[in-house]
DNA sequence: ACCTGAACACCGTTCAAGT
DNA sequence: ACCTGAACACCGTTCAAGT
């Protein structure tokens, strides 16, 4: 028997699925559950597919989660920046984590794969946005990666430390600093002293707070 | 038959290992291979002992990782802080960055079970000395516990980042801005512009410089 | 008391065979 | 061209049975 001819032309069975419909519905598997409980089995399950038939989609699970990234980054709308350098870093900056914040896992991926050779070109402006206004404000290019830098480490330590504190998703005690109860007075006496009041602290969002901070720091000062 | 009856007077059949021993192999298996790649089965091979006998020492994977963890912090030479508040967080986030920065592992597994209620009592030093500077530099309890938690995402950043660059475990170019070479001029204009000096400039560890920054961002200005 | 193999309930991925 | 079940090489953990 020859292969069969489809109507348009192309010769062969039928694809069941596309690429377009396994994205959409990783996303749809992670945004309902979390990203650490997505398998590829119950993805081609969700689809109605044999899991083995995503291998011919996508190259395997990590290059799948990197198309998704890259497609909800460009979903994201693009906010206008203020003219300060420092505003816009800052601006620029709480972009990144906010984008972040709803899906940590994004953070995991990147930081799992070295970041940015794999980011689309549209995904990057927030790099540039940084970089660009440190210059702006006075920075050698060396001075401008080097605060980007920072400002990246801080950015995906918060990110991290909060998406893993245990089911506490959006705001709160990240830090989870439930002391025993046996502290030693003698050997941490301010930790002692703060006892208790540390979840309360704990449970504010300090992220804007730190990371002026930070960029106040590390651009030449201008007052 | 009787139970057989140890020359100790207790009962039972022999154990063939301790908990000190099973520590023992697995921080020698984490330091030989990464602590990703450390298996029950694994370790149970290098004891030369039944995988499930291990269950018997400790509860879980997770409990054995943070038996490991205590231990080697217990280990670690505490070092002399300077006088000054500021120069004195500096060196106890530098310290406790020295210390995740050749384990990197323990800050995946800190940051995976909400930190600090399940370090013991001597390993909490550094939080101690950071939050009693912060308070000698003038500022308030919550004040103290917000630049602890700022200090403590920016070291976890750069440690995550660093550990998961790909093989460059000690220095360099973490970030692996290797940028498609078909970066967009019209929208990554300064990305373009410093191009391949990008890895040269993320070579540096520039670790100290962004921590004094922060810290100097968030202590009450006291020149 | 302590040890252990078999078993359970999973993974991601490959590959030969089917349509 | 595309799909798929079986299979491979793993995981962490439980549990009944052995000594």
């Amino acid at each position: 028997m020859p292969p069969s001819k489809a109507p348009n032309g192309r010769t062969g069975r039928p694809p069941v699925t596309s690429r377009a419909e396994i994205l959409a519905a990783a996303r749809r598997l992670i945004d309902q559950d979390s990203w650490e409980r997505l398998t590829v089995r119950k993805l081609a399950a969700e689809l109605g597919i044999g899991t083995t038939t995503l291998y011919h989609h996508v190259r395997d699970k990590e290059d799948l989660l990197l198309l998704v990234l890259n497609e909800y980054a460009g979903q994201l709308p693009r906010p206008e920046l203020p003219a300060g350098p420092q505003d816009r870093i800052v601006a620029a900056a709480t972009f990144l984590h906010d984008a972040f914040a709803t899906w940590p896992w994004a953070v995991e991926v990147l930081t799992a794969d070295g970041f940015v050779g794999l980011l689309d070109d549209a995904a990057l402006w927030p790099v540039e946005a940084i970089v660009a206004a440190a210059i702006d404000a006075g920075c050698t290019q060396q001075q401008a990666v080097v605060a980007f830098r920072s400002i990246w480490y801080y950015t995906v330590g918060e990110i991290l430390v909060r998406a893993r504190s245990p089911h506490r998703p959006v705001t709160g005690a990240e830090l989870h600093f439930d002391f025993p109860a046996n502290l030693d007075p003698a050997k941490t006496p301010h930790l002692t002293a703060i006892g208790r009041d540390w979840k309360t602290y704990a449970a504010a969002d300090t992220y804007p707070h730190g990371l002026r901070a930070l960029v106040s720091g590390l651009l030449p000062s201008s007052t």
